[in-house]
RNA sequence: GGCGCAUUCGUCUAAUGGUUCAGGAUACCGCCCUCUCAAGGCGGUGAUACGGGUUCGAAUCCCGUAUGCGCUACCA
């Protein structure tokens, strides 16, 4: 008989989601469906002050955009909530005055510029910095006395003076602490709320928690929750700290405020500019599974139902990890070219809206699109490279520009030869009775014969009169998206640039 | 500063004391294919941070050093 694994993601709306809280709500969901378990959402708010409302849609259009679904949560209800800890409080309050009943926390009425002082103090004495415990040595009866005039105060978590504190970590094994190290921390504010350590625990234990996946960041506070737990009298979880994902440029985990930057280009972070960026659900889907994690010594690719079957949370590495933009890049490329043309043309649209101002409508009436799509995606890696391989597609046929009007020779060969070539082609096309990708290869190869010239000089100086670079999509189908006219017509005009380029003696 | 965690090719990683002159992927380089650029195929360069132990045997276990990361709030 398999245990009843119950899982949570538990971000806190405070802006953006980003990468790091997209993997770790993939591998919290992976865990939870690889034990037919239940996946809850639950949202972490205790901290009015960073709240920022707009997060909270950030953060369920980034799970959704992925396919993880929840099981209980906001949306979708459940029978553990509510799943908003603003709407908690007074759980968490009848939590910690059972706290101070039972000896484990007490009220403490420090003012906030008591603490300041102190910090400042043991700072300076080079002392570690920590609560003192100045309120630990106040009688009961006196500070609930205080309590009941309505005196300010919070409520702290007795920490043991000495003694070690273990806590298991599935892929660290037992961590050691020494109590002297910790201070009493902060349960309740004095406004009410709770702070992540009470609410954390009372929550993950209210709704069932078996396994807490979470970032490593908790890891040094994990003790407290342990002490939590032993003070409520109540089983602990399995703990899983998520190794975090380091910027590229070296300066810690990636963030906004120092944006990864690759070849002097800034990196998306956050999980709606991974999606702007043009990255695929499935691909980013297959690829932070694999960033921590690794299904198969030898294989990478993997749909989502064997990254279910295979996922094990122990087998999660412990050593933080540089973002692998580049890798990111070759699988989105990857799962690109998989995909149906159709699907990809209308993932293509917006960005295509964007660059050259046409309605979807409009776009969808392009023939041309459809004809090269397949040659395009063999040199996107993500959508938003699309654009650069098309400028040619919506340009007037009469005016496209040639920044550099030497791309226009052939191979090797003088200006005269090739403004010759482009007429002769030019003139080729123009009699051709049916007209596609193939007829005009025919074309133009009987025509290189026939001048005993080498078809690739032909090729080489269409292709760069077409499309207007000297790396562009193959000809053939270039020809093919333009239509016969388009083509005569631009290779006139590139016919004639060179002419008057030679002409000038430019 | 204190506490904790980590450390295998540039990067993501495999190896769970012996099937390893350390495997895969990406990136890079070369070759093939080829109208350019790609894609695809084939091949190549490239790593166990350092120093001590333990052991017949260590990338793997222990200690120290170094480095990196995280935490050190009435934030999460």
């Amino acid at each position: 008989m398999t245990r009843s694994v119950r899982t949570r993601f538990a971000p806190s709306p405070t802006g953006q989601l980003h990468l790091g809280g997209l993997r770790t709500a993939l591998f919290t969901w992976l865990w939870a469906r690889h034990n037919q378990g239940t996946f809850i959402l639950r949202i972490e708010d205790t901290d009015s002050k960073r709240f920022d409302p707009a997060s909270v849609e950030s953060i369920t259009s980034a799970l959704k955009w992925l396919e993880l679904d929840w099981d209980e949560g906001p949306e979708v209800g459940g029978g553990h909530g509510p799943y908003v800890q603003s709407e908690r409080g007074a759980i968490y309050r009848s939590h910690a005055e059972y706290l101070i009943g039972a000896g484990h926390a007490y009220r403490c009425f420090c003012s906030p510029a008591r603490l300041v002082d102190l910090r400042r103090r043991q700072q300076n004495a080079g002392q570690p910095s920590g609560y003192d415990g100045h309120c630990r040595r106040l009688a009961k009866r006196q500070a609930q006395a205080m309590a009941d005039r309505g005196q300010e105060h919070t409520i702290r978590l007795v920490v043991p003076d000495s003694g070690t504190i273990q806590v298991d970590d599935l892929i660290r094994g037992r961590i050691s602490v020494d109590a002297a190290t910790l201070h009493d921390p902060v349960l309740l504010k004095s406004d009410g709320m709770a702070v992540y350590h009470l609410a954390v625990v009372v929550d993950d234990h209210l709704m069932g928690i078996t396994d807490v996946l979470r970032g490593q960041e908790w890891l040094p506070t994990a003790p407290y929750h342990r002490l939590l737990y032993q003070a409520f009298e109540w089983d602990v979880p399995i703990f899983v700290h998520l190794p975090v994902i380091l910027n590229p440029n070296g300066e810690g985990k990636m963030s906004k405020r120092r944006p990864p930057l690759v070849d002097g280009v800034a990196m998306p972070v956050h999980v709606d500019e991974f999606r702007d960026a043009g990255y695929l659900p499935e691909a980013m889907f297959n690829f932070l599974a694999l960033l921590g994690w690794t299904a198969d010594a030898s294989e990478e690719v993997f749909p989502r139902d064997e990254l279910v079957r295979r996922f094990d949370v122990s087998s999660i590495s412990a050593a933080p990890a540089t973002m692998p933009y580049d890798k990111l890049a070759w699988m989105n490329g990857l799962y690109l070219r998989k995909m149906e043309r159709e699907a990809v043309l209308a993932m293509l649209q917006p960005y295509l809206t964007k660059a050259f101002g046409r309605t979807p409508s409009q776009l969808s009436a392009m023939s041309g699109l459809t004809i090269v799509v397949g040659e395009l995606v063999d040199r996107i890696r993500t959508l938003s490279e699309a654009p650069d391989w098309l400028e040619w597609l919506f340009a007037d046929p009469a005016e496209l520009d040639y920044p550099d009007p030497d791309m226009l020779l052939a191979r090797k060969q003088d200006r005269a030869t090739s403004v010759a070539l482009l007429k002769s082609a030019a003139d080729t096309v123009a009699t051709m009775p049916v007209f596609n990708a193939v007829s005009l290869e025919t074309a133009i190869r009987d025509a290189a014969g026939r001048a005993d010239t080498k078809p690739g000089l032909y090729f080489g100086c269409m292709r760069a009169a077409l499309s207007g670079t000297k790396a562009s999509l193959p000809l053939f189908p270039i020809a093919e998206a333009l239509g016969q006219d388009n083509v005569v017509t631009r290779l006139r005009h590139a016919a004639q640039v060179l002419e008057a380029c030679h002409a000038t003696g430019a």
